[in-house]
DNA sequence: CTGTATCCTTAAAGATACTG
DNA sequence: CAGTATCTTTAAGGATACAG
């Protein structure tokens, strides 16, 4: 059966990200008003979302904070809250990724600035803005872990 | 039914990235191999992911190219590709963002470098390292989008 | 330990029709 | 146009048992 756990035990914020926007439409929706498509009809049309799931995401979306609802009541607009906004970072490194895998070449997609420049590659980066190897990055339970997150993690990543 | 329809065929490289990793459950394990869990057990221990959805999803990232499959056949260790590790920015950056949003001041997972230092925000940023204002930016259909696509997001996107 | 093979359940997603 | 309300389907996810 489909019965999703929660993934916000897991004590991780991932987890929690993905228990808002984990599923395959989310994030569809969220580019959409990202690229600034705002009416209920036409992100239907734009992701192919049936019309009862799309009321359903933005309802939860609207809740999670990730969304606003303006306009009027009869035809609201939607838009990306500041928390929605937040988001554009992975959101854009999740596409890019796919430009790279995917698209080969030719990415359907550009992000550019008010300029027109075309949006860099997202990275991981020094302080100093230096790039990381990501091969050499340790994630490691941080201070919000408890002890028991801890010790099972040392369990679990044995070298 | 969740007959969700493949989304590759969005001619958009977010959609065709989510095709291979848009459930809940791969990103998760992507951060277990990004942390260094290798086992199929530790996997599933540290997810709470079950076995055959494990043993399934494993298969496709594996097939998808995100993953390798290291060590003697009856003891598979798994590890990020090259594929997958480039995906690690988006993925980082999806928990900041839970971090920030979740995790209320103490994240309970801190990514470093190999001098212990911690990994910035990932942010959307110039060429130069400036920051850039997300409500600012514009999605564009590229060079990748055929004429369809192109007429189709000026039907969609109505300001 | 790492799977594979069933079986079962359920909730998610689509289709459709209807309302304000 | 923006939903809501059903109805139906189905495949994903879990549990369990078994195999190499």
């Amino acid at each position: 059966m489909p019965v999703r756990k929660s993934l916000a035990d897991l004590n991780c914020s991932l987890a929690k990200a993905l228990d808002v926007v984990g599923d395959g439409w989310s994030m569809l929706i969220l580019r959409d008003l990202f690229i600034g498509v705002q009416r209920f009809q036409d992100i239907a049309n734009s992701t192919g979302v049936a019309r009862n799931t799309l009321t359903e995401r933005l309802n939860r979306l609207v809740g999670a904070g990730l969304v606003v609802r303006t306009g009027t009541e009869h035809r609201p607009l939607y838009a990306l809250s500041d928390m929605g906004y937040d988001l554009m970072p992975a959101l854009v490194a999740m596409m890019q990724w796919g430009d790279r895998w995917y698209a080969d070449g030719k990415p359907p997609m550009v992000i550019e600035d008010h300029k027109g420049r075309e949006v860099p590659v997202v990275k991981l980066t020094t302080a100093k803005g230096k790039d990381l190897d990501l091969r050499k990055l340790a994630v490691k339970p941080g201070p919000g872990a408890e002890a028991m997150t801890k010790a099972w993690l040392d369990t679990v990543i044995r070298r």
